[in-house]
RNA sequence: GCCCCCAUAGCUCAGGGGAUAGAGCGUCUGCCUCCGGAGCAGAAGGCCGUAGGUUCGAAUCCUACUGGGGGCGCCA
């Protein structure tokens, strides 16, 4: 039994139950909550539901308890359902019913756990979006980790997804970065707003290389220009090779160049005149933000003329938006969680709901730590620290894993001197080992001639294979959960759990017969079981964008 | 000054109102005659930052405070 079809025994034995006391009292099966206890003695699956309804019933949670189990223990599939503490309803699966979750992973195969719960969702995801004035720094290598996984976790639940990069190509932060590329050509020092690092003198020189002297007539200004262009395209060329080499696709590269140069700005801020939201003041033209609680408003055109960067922002949810797009998730840094309140506001200004067709997700600090201090300066960007220098330190799988197991709105210190000693003390280790040993026992069970010919749910009957089979039967709920609440991170938290579970049957069962014991159905079914585990442990590990090796 | 995030084991972090608060690492003790010991079993280690409140029930929700991080431009 699958906990949905237990859901709806609860949902048919609840109602029966409350409305012999009280007709009136409607019940729905979204009020039915099971959750796994905590001790596996409490059972399978526990329910509260009979303290939810005990006070408006007008009974106590244990009375109404025990006629909720009563009911529950007739259902087929349930070996024993029973009141405990205040007012629980622990359940117990039959050995069979539970087992039979073997077979069906195994049968279902990757897709297990996928739903349809996100179908109607057709959403952007911006992630990364780092400035093309250097290399991806901590936070953005957060974002490359947790935004993917997030995108892949989406489309599990049936989400059209379309991860996108914006590329602020437009504006002062280019002029700075070719002025710095320039100094760095001529020998001088790094000007007082200018990028620093070993980066500038290596694209500088590329940059040179590029034009094979051809530089040495133009002015100033054309030798900024020149290296404007191709230093940003240089330095871009350099963030997406480091997003490949971390694993990350994205579909659109969208830059910001485009909607300032293309009408889409004026075409916004009309927009939003027409709606009444933009007001002129001081030789500025504003957008009246505190409408829809803002703590203040914000210009959206300069006195001088030049649109603000606030306006490139405007017209870029406008062409999102009108590319099709019903949910906008942009992933920000929290240097940028100041930038929430106008977004949304201007969200609602052009009509649409604030959290539901734009969200923003703020991710807090990563901080690189060694011999118990704080990393902060890279060998190359100079005053940062890089994607690079993270994955030079302890690969793409650690490095995802690490960033990607905690919650995005934690800050979070990656220790470089433990990651680097001995990589097994890391977590992702003990989660690959896992899925290792399931490659590694299917093989010797070939070997050994046990194949899946067989099966017998009833067999496995071990305390840990029926933690197993729940841990197994959990991953469903958790992928849905993961994709919802936009954290991904409890995909990689319960595959831990999954794996603990694993090692500590693979302990205490045997898959292969010892000596020259016969094979028997015993040990066919069990490897169904270890078959489905490796299924789910490939498909989580897939959904975090790390490799779930067959041999280590 | 105002706003946002965080505070849980020695360290890094999980815990979407439920029962005895968990994992990995670190420390200590056991387990290799047979599917991989990168594992398993056990031990030690917690006023869940403080104080109130809501609730049958709070690490979880609310308020205030303390401590840490970040942000508050006609910069991008």
């Amino acid at each position: 039994m699958n906990p949905a079809a237990l859901t709806r025994a609860v949902f048919a034995a609840a109602e029966r139950a409350i409305s012999r006391r009280n007709p009136e009292i409607a019940v729905t099966e979204a009020d039915i909550v099971l959750e796994r206890p905590r001790q596996r003695e409490h059972g399978d699956w526990a329910t509260n539901v009979a303290m939810r309804f005990a006070k408006r019933v007008g009974t106590n949670p244990r009375e109404l308890a025990a006629d909720i189990a009563s009911e529950l223990t007739m259902t087929e599939g349930v070996a024993k359902a029973e009141v405990a503490g205040p007012g629980f309803i622990n359940v117990v699966l039959d050995t069979a019913a539970a087992g039979e979750l073997a077979r069906a992973i195994v049968e279902e195969g990757d897709s297990f756990g996928f739903s349809d719960a996100l179908a109607d969702k057709v959403i952007n995801l911006e992630f990364v979006s780092a400035n093309p004035t250097g290399p991806i720094h901590m936070g953005g290598t957060r974002w490359a980790a947790v935004g993917d996984a997030l995108a892949r976790v989406l489309q599990t639940q049936g989400a059209t997804v379309t991860r996108e990069y914006y590329f602020n190509d437009h504006g002062a932060q280019i002029d700075r970065f070719a002025r710095s590329l320039v100094a760095a050509h001529r020998g001088e020092s790094a000007p007082e707003d200018g990028y620093g690092g070993l980066y500038i003198h290596d694209i500088a020189a590329k940059v040179a290389e590029r034009y094979d002297g051809d530089l040495d007539g133009l002015d100033d200004a054309a030798l900024q220009e020149a290296f404007r262009s191709t230093g940003v395209a240089l330095m871009f060329g350099e963030i997406k090779q480091d997003l490949e080499d971390f694993g990350v696709e994205f579909d659109v590269f969208f830059h910001e160049h485009e909607v300032q140069s293309n009408g889409d700005v004026e075409r916004a801020i009309e927009r939003l005149r027409e709606l009444g939201h933009v007001f002129e003041h001081e030789g500025a033209t504003w957008l009246r933000t505190t409408d829809f609680g803002d703590d203040k408003d914000r210009v959206i055109v300069r006195s001088n003329g030049a649109p603000a960067y606030f306006s490139g922002d405007l017209a870029y949810y406008l062409n999102k938006r009108e590319r099709g797009f019903n949910q906008c998730i942009i992933m920000l840094g929290a240097d940028h969680h100041g930038y929430v309140g106008r977004m949304m506001a201007m969200c609602a200004a052009f009509g649409d709901t604030p959290g539901d067709n734009l969200q923003l997700l703020i991710g807090q600090m990563v901080n690189l730590v060694k011999d118990g201090k704080p990393v902060r300066m890279s060998k190359r960007a100079g005053t940062i620290v890089t994607m690079q220098d993270l994955v030079d330190a302890v690969g793409v799988d650690a490095a995802r894993y690490a960033l990607e197991r905690s919650s995005a709105d934690t800050p979070l210190d990656i220790d470089l001197e433990l990651l680097q000693k001995r990589s097994n003390e890391n977590p992702v280790f003990y989660v690959q080992y896992a899925h290792a040993r399931t490659c590694a026992v299917a093989r010797n069970a070939a070997a050994s001639g046990v194949d899946r010919s067989e099966f017998d749910a009833s067999l496995l009957d071990h305390e840990t294979e029926s933690a197993l089979l729940g841990a197994l039967a959990d991953y469903p709920r958790i992928l849905t959960a993961a994709a919802t609440l936009r954290e991904p991170h409890r995909v990689a938290r319960h595959i831990e759990e999954i794996a603990g579970h694993y090692h500590r049957w693979y302990d205490a069962r045997r898959v292969i017969p010892q000596g020259d014991d016969e094979v028997t159905t015993v040990h066919r079914t069990r490897l169904w079981l270890n078959d489905a585990v490796r299924t789910v442990i490939a498909s989580a590990l897939d959904k975090l964008g790390v490799q779930a090796p067959e041999r280590m």
